[in-house]
DNA sequence: CACTGTGAACTTATTCACAGCT
DNA sequence: AGCTGTGAATAAGTTCACAGTG
């Protein structure tokens, strides 16, 4: 049953369910049934059973999915089990120093390996154990090492150039934060980070004693 | 056409429209074609119509939509207009403290107004211009002060109690850095950024020369 | 007997295509 | 002439419901 075009949609949601499993795991239980994960995750049995049968028969009928196994599974369809993922981080302001004393990105499986940035201030400092180095140097690491991820952590009108610079040295994933649309060759996977966006969008489900705004007529 | 009942993908879209019609702005054009705004955020122009028609007709036929009109009527629609929105943050280890040091916030109209933290070290200090208060009277403070929105930016494991005392101050919008999965009740609207979540789907969709497993070098 | 796996039914979302304004 | 606004057509995604199985 391989080789379909699997929705991106569906692609989205393991991540979900592969970080629920850990969670699972660490409470002890050995099998959890697509009703016990979806009551957790807010998603209905049937759409997890759905999802999983894209990629195999992962199940036990009458006990449900052993977690473990399944959690390893589907790292190993995201091509994320028994390594490390190489990501290059550029910008080093507040933002990129957050993020590199983040422990969530090595307990997922990945790891900045080199740190950029623009400013002379930086290049050259030791930050978080990493050394930062001129991002006119990138270009050249990314010839020699093929790192396939990249977070840009830059101000905003130094992200399209980064990008740029990024997806010209072959990178395939890139975390962005910068709040600018941009669009990618083929090939590369850009997903942005924009909190602004969740907030405002959450922002129109507020009951709202204070602002009605009439928009009306046809 | 009023209200009707409009799907949550769409209220999710007008931020991405609302941010790009700002840069458009700043570029200096008066009027954008569906077309012309489609091609700089990679969605259809039939999909940017519909959707600026579940709320009603802002384009002229010929001429296509004035840019700073149409930004500030989806600005309104999301409730955003005129007024900055107070928001609580909780937790200022060091992505708290990028996130008070984030411009993007106060451009989108959002404003941290107090900023609570749990480490006896922290409480009571000076941080980014704000004092850290005790997270414990986090509720009296939402008693008093009905503040809407609220971003979490503690450690994993403290994240669901911080949720849990939100939603029990009246908080309506919660934007969590936590990546752990959470139910609210009606009314409450939780939007997570998972950055490795992001990472992981990512990784899927990589050429396999990219594949090589890690050696280990510990 | 409690669960998965899965086609079929249904619901939601997107695109098409063109009438109708400016 | 060039665009929007919008019903109709199509595509995508979700849920139903039940046969199949450990």
């Amino acid at each position: 049953m391989s080789d379909e075009e699997i929705p991106d949609i569906v692609i989205r949601r393991l991540p979900l369910y592969a970080r629920e499993l850990g969670a699972v795991a660490s409470e002890g239980s050995e099998y959890i049934s697509s009703e016990g994960l979806g009551e957790r995750l807010g998603v209905s049995p049937a759409q997890i059973r759905k999802d999983l049968n894209y990629f195999g028969s992962f199940g036990t009928r009458g006990r449900g999915y052993q977690v473990t196994s399944l959690r390893e599974r589907i790292r190993s369809i995201l091509k994320l089990n028994g390594r490390v993922r190489e990501m290059v981080l550029v910008g080093v302001g507040q933002l990129g120093r957050a993020l590199l004393g983040y422990r969530g990105f090595l307990i997922g499986g990945f790891e900045v390996v080199r740190v950029f940035d623009a400013d002379p201030e930086q290049i050259g400092q030791a930050v978080v154990g990493y050394e930062v180095e001129d991002v006119a140097s990138l270009p050249e690491f990314l010839r020699r090492s093929k790192v396939a991820f990249a977070i840009v952590a830059v101000p905003t009108e130094a992200a399209s150039t980064v990008i740029d610079t990024l997806v010209a040295g072959g990178v395939q994933a890139i975390l962005s934060y910068a709040p600018i649309s941009r669009s990618v060759p083929d090939g590369v996977r850009l997903r942005q980070i924009d909190p602004v966006m969740e907030l405002e969008s959450m922002s129109y489900y507020l009951d709202d004693q204070f602002d009605a705004v009439v928009e009306d007529q046809i």
